[in-house]
DNA sequence: AACCCGGGGGA
DNA sequence: TCCCCAGGGTT
């Protein structure tokens, strides 16, 4: 990357915080929020998901943990039920883990210094700038989705953004910029910046006060930025669900297996390769391995279908009463009330509440 | 370095 | 449909 002008970074800066006390309207609950616990959270909550997808759960949270020592008490299940549905439950797992940590390691006090902070389970670089700037005003400069689209807009940087050296170049370029005595503020600023003026589409480049020096606009090619390598292939599966129910309760499992949803709960399974029919299911290897014994269908469902980024997945419920119990695995029988409590990836999530399951 | 991990909304 | 979102962890 060729070295960008002293010139041209101090008219970014200074026309950022210029746009951001002029124009940033942008209001989030956690905005001027200096209780790092609550930061945390709104972090950890908004990573790789939309502020509006996020904010009703950011409330929820709040209001059910308060505070870290309310967070690190609760029952890991009931913390995962207000998580469902959100995605990447990994992240739920590490905030309980880190909950824990802070409240049993460091007497519930939430570390101050970027180092520890970053060092936290489920805080990367960008988490840990995000709270040690926003918590405290650390000099630490946030480097995330929006960060990138704009810094390489600006500045005409065609080098990937999901590569090691791209991901070093926008590190020290967003920190050079960075306006270090104000840097919650600066913060703030860009991304709300790039989330409201210089978004991923259709950017609203007549009404930025930094086009005039904004090298993609100059050369019209603000759509090519940024740059990335990665391309996304997809995945499709199918899922056979064996609703199977038994004295009105029904075989649950906790996912644990390397596969998406850990944690989440699941009814009986079996994965095909292809579209089966029920027949063929019910006639299967994998089916018999399961239910030895007699049993009544009693519903099969309609084709659900669930698109996550990289696979997409079928879904067919097939509601079966057993006249005997099974044993298989880890699965166990759990009442509609203790169903009820527990978090389902959302395929199963709505095949449950069209059909009242719980009702 | 490559791959994995959800779900939803805008264009 | 495709892209991308206040990324991080594992292999």
């Amino acid at each position: 990357m060729p070295e960008k002008s002293a010139q041209l970074k101090l008219f970014f800066t200074q026309k950022l915080m210029e746009w951001n006390q002029k124009f940033n309207k942008r209001e989030m609950p956690w905005k001027k929020e200096k209780d790092p616990y609550k930061i945390w959270i709104s972090e950890i909550i908004l990573q790789q998901t939309r502020v509006e997808q996020g904010l009703d759960y950011y409330n929820r949270f709040i209001d059910q943990f308060p505070d870290v020592k309310k967070l690190a008490q609760a029952k890991e299940f009931s913390v995962f039920k207000l998580w469902e549905g959100l995605g990447y439950y990994s992240r739920c797992k590490n905030l309980i883990s880190t909950a824990k940590f802070i409240n049993e390691e460091l007497n519930g006090v939430f570390p101050n210094a970027y180092e520890k902070i970053l060092a936290l389970k489920g805080v990367g670089p960008y988490t840990a700038a995000a709270i040690a700037s926003f918590a405290y005003n650390l000099p630490y400069a946030v480097v995330d989705g929006n960060v990138t689209r704009v810094l390489s807009r600006f500045f005409s940087i065609n080098i990937a953004v999901d590569t090691t050296e791209g991901k070093k170049i926008f590190n020290e370029l967003a920190q050079s910029l960075l306006k270090k005595d104000q840097a919650n503020i600066y913060n703030q600023a860009i991304m709300d910046f790039g989330a409201t003026i210089c978004k991923p589409r259709s950017p609203i480049c007549t009404n930025c006060l930094l086009a005039n020096n904004c090298q993609s606009f100059l050369d019209n090619t603000m759509n090519s930025f940024p740059v990335k390598s990665k391309h996304t292939s997809q995945k499709e599966r199918w899922l056979y669900y064996l609703v199977a129910e038994y004295n009105d309760r029904f075989y649950i499992r906790k996912r644990a297996q390397k596969d998406i949803w850990q944690n989440l709960h699941e009814f009986l399974v079996i994965e095909m390769n292809s579209p089966k029919t029920t027949e063929e299911v019910l006639k299967s290897k994998q089916f018999k391995e399961r239910i030895a014994s007699g049993y009544n269908i009693i519903s099969v469902s309609k084709p659900y279908q669930q698109k996550l980024t990289h696979q997409l997945i079928n879904g067919v419920f097939i509601h079966l009463k057993l006249k005997d119990p099974v044993v298989f695995e880890d699965f166990v029988l759990k009442s509609k009330s203790q169903i009820k409590r527990i978090a389902f990836p959302r395929i199963i999530f709505g095949y449950v509440t069209e059909n009242n399951f719980l009702s």
